[in-house]
DNA sequence: AATCCACAGGAAGTGCTGGGCG
DNA sequence: CGCCCAGCACTTCCTGTGGATT
């Protein structure tokens, strides 16, 4: 075991990063090659801002990692120095903010406007923001990031409100710019919201292989010192993150990763290994970090699927992991849930990407789901051993 | 061609938590 | 204090259905 001393010594005479900051998820580079049309478009439609018209909403659509939320932040930056204060912008992240109210809590939150957390009629929310919108009098972009996670939950009652918020302001106005990576999201609204919400649209295509290389190949001449990169290990980070449908964000964490392990294994160099190595890994903590913050009834239903997995059970089906859960369920002593709820936990993990669930009829016998383990089993067993209960659980069945 | 299995999955409701407000 | 609110995990009750078997 190295001491304290030894560790931040080490980490301070590493010869491998110049500037590890530039690789961190949350920072927007300075350029963002490949992505000029986008930058383009989207500075078309927010212009009229900087002369106090209101700029059409916009919907931005791209799978994870193609930039999406890198340029908005990026063009709204820009907007803001040139406009001088008179345009202003908030980012909500629909997904830490999964619900109606918490979106508009942190909207008001922003305008500087008093919101419990928690108490308040939706309808009050709404007032408070009204009237801290009126206060501000100024031309204030909403953007709402990974917007599907709000609607899919609640419905589009908030979206209904900003959406129409301008025929209630004299003195301020309002332009949304909506972000997802769910290419079908636009079906769940109601017609009234698309029309608005839709105004503009923007396309974020993946990036290809190549393209990849290109951006990992400029972020890296500013993280790293010249040459710890073995050759190659652009190309491999590229190539596996291009089959992962052009994902950068990837890219780059496995990128991070890498190095990392490089570093604390005091190499001078970052080598294919420790790519390799940090995919895995990185796949790894993944699905275990998912399953460790599972309630227990869904923990309960993925061991159900992993015993049978390794009972070597070749189709599983819905009604199986039923009797399983209820035999895990009764052994623990508590009382299990009904067929419908572990219904749509098996749908929940499907969506997680831990199980791969789709629905076949075997005619005679029946319309069911077949159910397979798509997160790796020794991810699985680490994740739920986490899991006080689990564990005694999975301990005694063999 | 009709039947019928083994579920899928929608709709509505319940009980609880953690907090309002007047 | 009593009543209200949103959100959640879950239940109850329900209708729907693809296709092997009869």
């Amino acid at each position: 075991m190295a001491s304290v001393e030894e560790i931040f010594e080490r980490y301070l005479s590493s010869r491998i990063f110049k500037d590890r900051e530039k690789l961190l998820p949350d920072y927007v580079p300075e350029e963002l090659p490949h992505r000029d049309e986008q930058i383009r478009r989207l500075a078309t439609v927010l212009a009229p801002a900087l002369v106090g018209s209101r700029p059409s909403n916009v919907f931005i659509y791209g799978l994870t990692g193609t930039g999406k939320t890198a340029v908005t932040k990026y063009v709204l930056r820009k907007l803001r120095e040139k406009a001088r204060a008179r345009v202003e912008y908030v980012y909500i992240n629909c997904r830490q903010n999964n619900t109606s109210y918490r979106v508009l809590a942190e909207l008001a939150k922003y305008l500087g406007v008093k919101v419990p957390f928690t108490g308040l009629a939706l309808g009050e929310v709404m007032k408070r923001v009204l009237r801290g919108l009126e206060r501000k009098k100024r031309m204030l972009i909403v953007v709402l990031d990974e917007i599907d996670n709000l609607v899919k939950r609640n419905g589009d009652d908030v979206l209904y409100f900003l959406s129409r918020i301008n025929e209630q302001l004299e003195k301020s106005r309002v332009s949304l710019i909506g972000i997802t990576n769910d290419l079908k999201f636009m079906e769940f609204l109601d017609a009234r919201v698309k029309s608005s919400l839709g105004e503009e649209e923007l396309v974020f295509p993946p990036y290809n292989a190549i393209q990849l290389e290109d951006i990992l190949e400029k972020r890296a001449r500013e993280a790293f010192n010249e040459g710890v990169l073995e050759p190659g290990v652009i190309k491999r980070v590229a190539a596996i993150a291009a089959r992962q449908n052009g994902d950068c964000r990837l890219a780059l964490d496995i990128l991070l990763k890498a190095a990392d392990i490089a570093d604390r294994e005091g190499s001078p160099r970052v080598t294919l290994a420790h790519v390799d190595k940090a995919r895995q890994e990185i796949e790894k903590n993944l699905t275990i970090d998912v399953i460790k913050t599972m309630p227990l009834h869904v923990k309960l239903t993925l061991a159900a699927v992993y015993l049978l997995t390794r009972r070597g059970v070749k189709t599983i089906t819905t009604g199986m992991i039923y009797d399983t859960y209820k035999d895990l369920v009764t052994r623990v002593g508590i009382e299990p849930v009904t067929q419908r709820r572990i219904s749509d936990v098996i749908n929940e993990l499907d969506m997680l990407g831990l199980i791969n669930a789709r629905v076949v009829s075997m005619g005679r016998y029946g319309r069911t789901k077949v159910i397979s383990l798509s997160a790796s089993v020794k991810s699985v067993e680490e994740g739920l051993s986490e899991d006080l209960i689990m564990k005694t659980v999975l301990g005694n069945t063999h």
